[in-house]
DNA sequence: AAAAACTGTGTCTCTCAGACACAGTGTACG
DNA sequence: CGTACACTGTGTCTGAGAGACACAGTTTTT
């Protein structure tokens, strides 16, 4: 393995396989695959290249011969944990029905690893498959009317939605997104009623169902849908 | 300063001050700032105790008399660098032009502090002022029809197109937030045409201008207008 | 004046990332 | 067939960083 390879050439590189010396015990995916077991359990911050090593029955330092470092190690985690975009065949053939279905199965995939969502804050290498899903949405789109930029940014839109309400819900892992900010929020209201009057008086009167997922993603789509037939 | 500190009782807590012992050098507002300070300049990681102390000229232990730990150091920072709600009050009376406006004054903060995104993901105490923002953007909706969960609903929305914005341009810190994603984008897809069309397509036709902040705020608030107009 | 409460400091431990040299292993080529 | 070479996994070391703890100095209260 080359001497310095960047997190963009590991994920989408085409390993070459060595041709002499002893036969590689671990792959990128084995690795990728342990660090994102113990991430599930105990978090991104319990992955560290001990930890990951232990698990493959290796030394620490041998993981350095795969990946130059934990940042890259994480990038390729998180690209295996996303992993590729859903087929969304059985879906009807509107752009609105797709979309729909695309963001609820990014949702689901975030849900069940929430460190994901900690892993793609700030500058960060794009895997294939994040690509793939963007590929998705933009497809979904195609021939709607709206220019690429638009395109692009419908997507951005609702990922950003998706990340924020699974982000929610991960912080305070009991049960559901809605409850969770609730149930922080309503702990600090006490006794401050008239500091923050519209926050307490909307608390008060939430319909106690867990639909934060679902009322964004409606109206992004509304207002998609809007500027669509417009231009029609 | 109590043994037992959380993070919440220090954004919250009306501080008792010491009645006797030396005059504490620092307060937390300048232990705050001057991790702002690094922050701002080199980037979260770049804040450790020591950084912080030396900046105050006082040893790293020192800190510890204020802050309990570094999860507690971020967390006023954070609140401290995004700081209160802005006045709205110059802003016509509709809810919408309030939230329009708050939107992108929450915009411009995270601009400012980059790093504060990254602060903000996972599992953390909420403050003052986030609170602050938050209430602002329940009152701007109080009257409109919508239940109080659809009211928190939309702040949620809003706040998380806000920060993939925010994000997206920080990331890649050339100039603005479209151009960071389609210049990580466009090389990735060089060579890789077929895999990627309709992303290449919209790439292909962007219209070059920067909006994706802009884009994202009118199809979210208009698919909310499309609710409060249905709801009466 | 003495006790008590509080502040800032020096030292120590622990965990983690990563550098580096080395020994073992398999392949290719003479 | 043997040897050189490429490659893998390991042990050891360093340096950064978070935090525990005991101690000395300072101010206020009794």
């Amino acid at each position: 393995m080359a001497a310095e390879v960047t997190a963009t050439e590991l994920l989408w590189g085409e390993r070459t396989a060595p041709r002499r010396g002893p036969r590689p015990t671990l792959t990128l995916e084995s690795i990728a695959a342990a660090g994102i077991g113990i991430a599930d359990a105990e978090g991104l911050a319990a992955v560290t290249m001990q930890r990951v090593a232990e698990r493959l029955g290796v030394t620490k330092m041998a993981l350095y011969r795969y990946v130059p470092g934990k940042v890259e190690l994480v990038a390729l985690m998180t690209d295996l944990a996303v992993g590729g975009p859903p087929r969304l065949d059985e879906v009807g053939d509107g752009w609105r029905p797709r979309l729909d279905a695309w963001a609820r199965r990014m949702f689901e995939r975030f849900w069940a690893h929430p460190w994901a969502i900690e892993a793609t804050v700030g500058a960060r290498a794009i895997g294939p498959n994040e690509l793939g899903w963007l590929e998705q949405a933009a497809a979904a789109l195609t021939g709607t009317g709206l220019t690429g930029s638009e395109i692009l940014d419908v997507a951005a839109t609702l990922v950003g939605h998706v990340r924020t309400v699974a982000q929610q819900g991960a912080a305070i892992s009991a049960g559901s997104p809605e409850r969770a900010m609730n149930d922080a929020v309503v702990g600090l209201l006490a006794g401050r009623e008239d500091r923050f009057p519209a926050l307490v008086a909307a608390l008060a009167d939430r319909g106690g169902e867990d639909q934060a997922l679902d009322f964004g993603l409606r109206r992004i789509l509304d207002g998609v849908e809007l500027l669509i037939d417009r231009r029609r």
